[in-house]
RNA sequence: GGCGACGUAGCCAAGUGGUAAGGCAGCGGUCUGCAAAACCGCUAUUCACCGGUUCGAAUCCGGUCGUCGCCUCCA
């Protein structure tokens, strides 16, 4: 079995077969860190997640590498987003930088998003950078007019064959063709020169300046990964003209070599039918969104499409998505609190033998090209079986309650993200817990017997108010925790 | 105008040649003091529309209509 992946850049589905093996290359354009992140932004790096978690899971060695983008990165109006809110809010830009790169972190940790291996900031690898530029410059794909240095797409023919655009097509950009000193409006830059009110500024052989928005990664991924390397992904917006151009300037210095061997770019993220802009008034922070929805709502909601499919936020659907995760955070919940008092014993051969057979399902689905909504699928399937399980044996042993427990573990936690790890089975404030709610259900239970409906809806209600819900079976109390 | 996606039940969604996963909502039932949950059953003869290829198509080809993204900063 091997992994299959979509691989845009030949736009066909292909075996996965990195270039070490065992051994798994990624970088992943990163964000801007100029403002709050948003729920976009949880798509795509909830959906890199994803991947990473699974590759690793699979046995590969991934080392993920997602830049954080400090520098360069400028407006229509050619103002650097960061300078524009620095100013605004009367800080440095490092201030900025700082400021909105922990609160992506923060958010990103809330969400259960595990770290990269590298996060290289782009204003930390100047002189790579400029190295990769000087390169350029000596190889004559690229010009330097006036203190900045442009790439000369004219030098690069296979220019546009990610997004699959052709410079001869491009509309002219009427602003910036008339006032530009770009010898031809598609070419790109890789330096600028620093206006005097530029304070974000670099010596470098063209005098002071700052790098463009492109040449970043490029010059971070060939620092960590190689001049070659398995996977670049990204969101799909970014396709033209900032993936593009990392092709160009990276295929460029390495003289041909192939810059990623596989590309994968995620869907964009609406929000209520429409893209999030800041001009629209349209947006949804994660933080916002997070004082909502709970983390594991918010991820199955963005693993209910396929990653590289589009997906509309809203109200109703992260809700549906929560249903749907309930239902199985609801069966691992009840599993894991039946494990406190379970009888000794081996695991059952015969639900041994379909908890495996989901487990391969689970896997087919990922292994082909990551397709978390089917592999959810599954998860749902299992879910039902395990539920009647439960209801149809009131004492499994605690050999079988742990195989179960496990397979969520593996498949819903450690793949998906979906399934906590709390009520761990044996930690002695658990066990407490556990031994406090059976003495209150024992207690209920006693006044259930005399018909004491107050007492027992006292207690139920009491529980409930501390987020622990009783629900009464056929063979007595269960409870779970919310 | 160019490039690229997409159009599957009330909603979301998987499915790229072999006869429609799964979730949400809804209906009926089991269980139940009530509640909640869970479980069982039902809910698309049909995959935007029209042609074509094929023994056979949601899946391939051609066309039509519609939605969206990108082409300028965005994950």
């Amino acid at each position: 079995m091997t992994i299959k992946i979509y691989n845009v850049l030949t736009r066909q589905k292909e075996a996965f077969r990195p270039i070490q093996e065992g051994r798994v290359n990624i970088y992943v354009c990163g964000p801007t860190v100029y403002d709050y992140s948003h729920i976009g932004h949880a798509k795509t790096y909830g959906n890199f997640d994803v991947i990473v978690r699974y590759l690793r899971y699979r046995g590969y060695d991934v080392l993920y590498v997602q830049n954080i983008t400090d520098v360069g990165h400028l407006l229509d109006s050619g103002e650097d987003r960061i300078l524009r809110k620095a100013r605004q809010t009367q800080s440095t830009p490092m201030q900025i930088v700082e400021r909105y790169t922990k609160l992506y972190f923060d958010n990103m940790d809330a969400l259960g998003v595990q770290r990269p291996d590298i996060s290289p900031r782009a204003s930390g690898h100047i002189p790579e950078q400029i190295e990769m530029i000087q390169q350029l410059l000596r190889e004559e794909h690229a010009y330097v007019v006036n203190g900045s240095v442009y790439f000369d797409v004219s030098s690069y023919p296979e220019y546009g064959k990610l997004s699959g655009r052709r410079v001869e097509d491009q509309e002219e950009g009427t602003r910036e063709a008339v006032r530009s000193e770009k010898n031809h409006p598609a070419d790109f830059a890789l330096w600028k020169k620093a206006e005097p009110e530029h304070i974000m500024r670099w010596n470098s052989p063209w005098g002071e300046g700052f790098p463009g928005w492109h040449i970043e990664c490029s010059a971070m991924a060939r620092k960590y990964l190689g001049e070659t390397f398995d996977i670049h992904g990204g969101g799909i917006d970014n396709i033209f003209p900032h993936n593009e151009c990392e092709i160009a300037q990276s295929e460029c210095a390495h003289h041909g070599a192939t810059f990623a061997n596989y590309w994968m770019l995620v869907g964009s993220l609406t929000l209520d039918g429409v893209k999030m802009s800041k001009s629209l008034g349209n947006t949804l922070t994660l933080a916002e969104a997070l004082e909502r929805w709970r983390p594991e709502a918010i991820r199955a909601f963005i693993l209910s499409s396929h990653y590289s499919n589009p997906i509309d936020f809203s109200d109703v659907a992260v809700e549906s998505a929560e249903k749907g995760w309930q239902r199985i955070w609801g069966a691992v919940s009840l599993v894991r609190n039946r494990l406190h008092d379970a009888p000794d014993g081996e695991v059952d051969a015969d639900i041994l033998t379909w908890l495996e057979t989901y487990k391969a399902a689970f896997i087919e689905k990922m292994d082909d090209d990551f397709n978390a909504p089917a592999a959810i699928g599954v998860l749902q399937e299992m879910t039902r079986k395990v539920n009647s399980t439960l209801a149809e044996n009131a004492a499994l042993s605690s050999g079988t309650l742990t195989a179960i427990d496990q397979i969520y573990r593996e498949l819903g936690g450690d793949v998906l993200g979906i399934v906590p790890d709390s009520a761990e089975a044996g930690s002695a404030d658990a066990e407490r817990e556990a031994g406090l709610i059976r003495v209150l259900i024992d207690i209920r239970a006693a006044a259930r017997a005399n018909r004491d409906w107050a007492t027992s809806d006292r207690i139920r209600d009491r529980l409930a108010e501390l987020g622990v819900t009783l629900k009464d079976g056929k063979d007595g109390t269960t409870w779970t925790v919310s």
